[in-house]
DNA sequence: TAAGCGTTCTAAATCGTTTAACCTTTTATT
DNA sequence: AATAAAAGGTTAAACGATTTAGAACGCTTA
């Protein structure tokens, strides 16, 4: 009891196979009425269309989209922001009967599946550099989100200039300030950046806030020291403990802290709190992203709000309307109550 | 400048396209000198191996492994135990070379992807019932987990047996008690179940864990009143805290309440600290999955923990595996301070 | 010498479609 | 009435591989 092909239906109802593939996949190229016939006799005899596997073979189309996220999936699927992420994609995907593969940008090669999707979504910088590279030399459409692909069209918030603001907003003329920033260097723990070399520093998401931290530090005349600016390897909570103990420890504390994300800024506030340090009075502290959490904190979080989800969506229209355009999405400073 | 095929490559190396082929798939069917002779010659000209949308045609297997989540995946991605379980699975998968195709649980139907996938992982049962008729009728190996399938592996957790120890150790004699269940009824919304018809008794694990509740209660003397059985239709914060506020203002108060979920648990929590109401001393409370969150409420959630991670991973193993059986999982009662 | 055998490779069928090119018949245009 | 165009179908060549059956070769053995 096999599957019936496409030749066997054929056979049964006595037409070509091109005439059934044409009733399923282009209604102009013969009569309604055959068409009906054609559509009923099939599900009649059990016929549930055109097999897809070798519908991908011949169309060199498969309506699978990977979606390759920065890190090891293993990481990625419990980052808030990278959630709401992939459920914009998702949802965009869906109304468009398109798939999602989901895609680990530590991984070796894309060469295992490049042959059969239709295209690539980059949230991040892929971990394993040469898939950058990889991605860059193949021919299927690419959207990068948080970073940029030479050539490929990305979708990003303007992240020098909302760092900017939300720093220009917390500071005061004669701060100490401190950054806790993400990737910014090379190394696998929390620690001051000092003069180590930046890394990846024209694709990177991270030294666009930092550049934007730097401006409005200038423009208050308050001197970056890299001593002041820690780098965590990842967004996760355990390294924001980390470098929060230690930016709370220096003396003379500093009277600002910009956190590259919320995870971070929420650590270092309960970390504060704990103390007993006063927010805003003693400390201002900022964030970024918006996520839930940052909202419901006590006092709540100063950050830069950008809708990931939105970013999942356009990301998604982008990449299936073929346009080769990057987009600026829209994002806002929420002052909160923590500067 | 098309990419190169066996063909090509054949061509100019002067062999036939099978032993191109053999060096890549089976070297036992070649010396070992051709063969690397072969993949160098390939590496030199640049053909990367065998085209993969082919391949699936030509072996009906493709690498690719749906995870069809049980709702839509705009809501699966968000809630912490899919995610983790999400992890799990990626994660085997990962290690054995396998892609990740994430399937919505509302989709009309599995005809789109049948026919390439290598078989499906099935996390709770899809919302959409005309699904599960569909893998169950298709012949591709398919595992589901907290939920079951006619003639087909399961993963799971003894829920009965787990709910009906929690519950144990939450009551006392005498007690009033009510249920915060999860998918017990066709209900859109919040409400008390009265003697509305059960759904989907036979599968649900939902209806395990009220088996298990009642076989305590009944145990402890205590009635089953289903006018003090809850339903939630989703397990969201929204839903519960409607819940939440409802079962608190009745009169009398109960003194225990059980919920079937961390989530619900949580909401509840909040609500009757909110209230005013002593934990435990007043009013006992009981979740279930065992969530990160649940460990870090103040006073801390008596739970049923179970190991998402776990789940996820045994599930893909026992895919790939191909194997028949099922399999029950360990969990662990956590008594906390609620009770 | 011929048969037998293991090894290494090739030819050709196959997987299940899509689609360009072609052939009829019908309808519209002058 | 003659011709062009449209409609409705068919044929057969792709798409890019895998795999079975068997050819060719060199070798041993009776």
């Amino acid at each position: 009891m096999k599957k019936l092909t496409l030749k066997d239906v054929a056979k049964q109802l006595g037409v070509s196979t091109a005439t059934i593939s044409n009733a399923f996949n282009r209604p102009d190229q013969l009569s309604a009425n055959k068409r009906t016939e054609i559509l009923e006799a099939c599900k009649e005899i059990g016929y549930t269309g055109p097999n897809r596997a070798a519908q991908i073979l011949r169309k060199g189309q498969s309506n699978i989209v990977a979606l390759v996220l920065a890190d090891s999936l293993d990481y990625m699927v419990t980052d808030p922001v990278a959630n709401t992420f992939i459920q914009g994609v998702s949802r965009v995907l869906r109304e468009n009967q398109k798939h999602l593969l989901l895609y680990a940008g530590d991984s070796d090669s894309i060469t295992d599946v490049v042959d059969f999707v239709d295209g690539f979504i980059c949230y991040g910088a892929p971990r394993n550099g040469s898939l950058s590279t990889q991605l860059n030399q193949q021919s299927k459409p690419v959207v990068t989100v948080d970073f940029n692909l030479e050539g490929r069209p990305a979708i990003n918030i303007d992240n020098e200039k909302a760092s900017y603001e939300i720093a220009k907003a917390a500071l005061r003329p004669g701060d100490r300030a401190a950054i806790l920033g993400l990737r910014l260097i090379d190394s696998p723990s929390t620690c001051r950046i000092y003069d180590s070399p930046l890394l990846d520093a024209e694709s990177s998401i991270t030294h666009r806030r930092l550049d934007g931290y730097c401006r409005a530090l200038k423009e208050m005349g308050i001197e970056v020291a890299t001593d002041w600016i820690w780098n965590l390897p990842e967004n996760a909570g355990m390294y924001a403990v980390q470098a929060a103990r230690e930016v709370l420890q220096s003396s003379p504390r500093p009277d600002v802290i910009l956190c590259m994300s919320d995870i971070i800024a929420l650590e270092l506030l309960q970390c504060a709190l704990t103390m007993g340090i006063d927010i805003p009075g003693e400390l201002r502290i900022t964030g970024f992203d918006g996520i839930e959490e940052a909202a419901r904190t006590r006092p709540y979080m100063a950050t830069v709000c950008q809708s990931s989800v939105e970013k999942g969506m356009e990301a998604a229209k982008l990449l299936l309307s073929g346009d080769n355009t990057s987009m600026s999405l829209p994002y806002e400073i929420k002052l909160g109550e923590t500067i």
